[in-house]
DNA sequence: CCGATTTGACCACC
DNA sequence: GGTGGTCAAATCGG
């Protein structure tokens, strides 16, 4: 932990310094030179950034012992499950049933809010970047529109455990509720490849989904799929649904791993996540996603979080940084934890990149 | 033919 | 028993 705290004041010494020069960059710019508006944005974009994670860094440190506390004690009750032992009659299929629901149990969680303007034609033209496929649809009590259930279309391959669910809002259908679980991992070849391919490419896939989807035909008429929540122009609100996810999304503020006592897969993910904290670091403005550059993302503790929160509201004003690159979880989770992939895919600065 | 989707059934939890 | 989540057979489509 102490080399931890110490790389973490290396890194926070690098934030400031990257953005003051930065800054000297854009500043230069600006007065000298007509510079290209792109440009501009990037470096901006790139001060923000390190301003940014910077000063989670400084609050995430400062609360992080009261945090601690709380996030310790649910997470005991949470993951009462995974240490209770199956019935001895138990067979072969409960047991498999079991272990899917410990992982579905203990695995991170998080939503997201996903508003879709349509009108511009590129709605639905990006998504995650990983495939997925639906495994079930359900009518939800008290919901107009199905629960979609998606999982990763490498589970069988790779054994990929991510899934996640798409369901549009009651109140506003142009609203999709896309909750993630778990995290990729297949190394799905290029996340720069799949998740900002071609339009043309994009809208491909799009039109499959529609026309392979009767039930959500009125997502058709918004131009949108479920799929997508990289939408141009989408206002989108992510979510932290239990303290789970309070750990494995913001893992590199500070969060140790080995404080988290619990399953393995998960843990051993995010330990690989904190690792990345650098790379964050260094790559930071290629992870602002379009999605979070051009939307509003707001941060909401759930259930743990809101126990958290009457206790902890800087840390509510940690997560509610918008435009914060720790604090997409997409950007964090998935594209981290493939960071094999992503190196080898780099950079990011390509114009269909930064321009989206 | 193969992969994706649909949909009814099944299971665990509350 | 109700509900949400997953399975798997049937079906669809390239």
């Amino acid at each position: 932990m102490g080399e931890t705290m110490n790389c973490d004041q290396v890194t926070l010494i690098d934030e400031l310094i990257q953005g003051k020069e930065l800054a000297k960059q854009l500043f230069g710019l600006i007065s000298t030179s007509p510079s290209s508006h792109e440009t501009n944005e990037f470096l901006v974009e790139k001060i923000l950034s390190s301003y940014e994670k910077a000063l989670e860094m400084l609050k995430w440190e400062a609360n992080m012992e009261k945090l601690n506390t709380t996030i310790d004690a649910k997470l005991d009750s949470h993951c009462s499950f995974a240490n209770g032992s199956p019935s001895s009659e138990a067979s072969d299929q409960d047991f498999k049933h079991k272990d899917v629901f410990k992982k579905r149990k203990t695995m991170p969680r998080w939503t997201e809010q996903v508003k879709v303007c349509s009108g511009t034609g590129l709605e639905g033209s990006l998504d995650d970047g990983y495939s997925w496929r639906k495994y079930g649809q359900k009518d939800i009590l008290g919901s107009k529109f199905p629960r979609g259930y998606y999982r990763c279309t490498h589970k069988n391959v790779r054994g990929c455990l991510a899934t996640k669910q798409v369901q549009r809002c009651d109140d506003d259908p142009s609203i999709l509720e896309v909750t993630y679980r778990g995290r990729h991992t297949c190394t799905q070849s290029s996340y720069p490849n799949k998740a900002f391919p071609s339009k043309i490419k994009m809208e491909l896939v799009e039109n499959k989904v529609l026309n392979h989807q009767e039930t959500q035909a009125q997502e058709e008429k918004m131009g949108q799929t479920p799929e997508s929540f990289f939408s141009l122009g989408a206002d989108l609100e992510v979510k932290t649904e239990d303290i789970d996810n309070m750990k494995h999304i913001f893992p590199s503020f500070g969060l140790a791993s080995s404080s988290i006592g619990y399953e393995k897969d998960d843990n051993s993910i995010f330990n690989e996540t904190m690792m990345e904290n650098h790379f964050m670091t260094n790559y930071s403005p290629a992870f602002i996603s379009p999605a979070t550059s051009e939307s509003n993302i707001f941060f909401q503790l759930g259930e743990l979080g809101q126990s958290v929160q009457t206790s902890e509201s800087d840390i509510t004003e940690i997560i509610s940084a918008p435009n914060s690159v720790t604090n997409s979880p997409i950007m964090d989770l998935d594209m981290l934890l493939d960071k094999g992939d992503f190196d080898s895919h780099f950079p990011f600065n390509s114009p269909e990149f930064l321009s989206v």
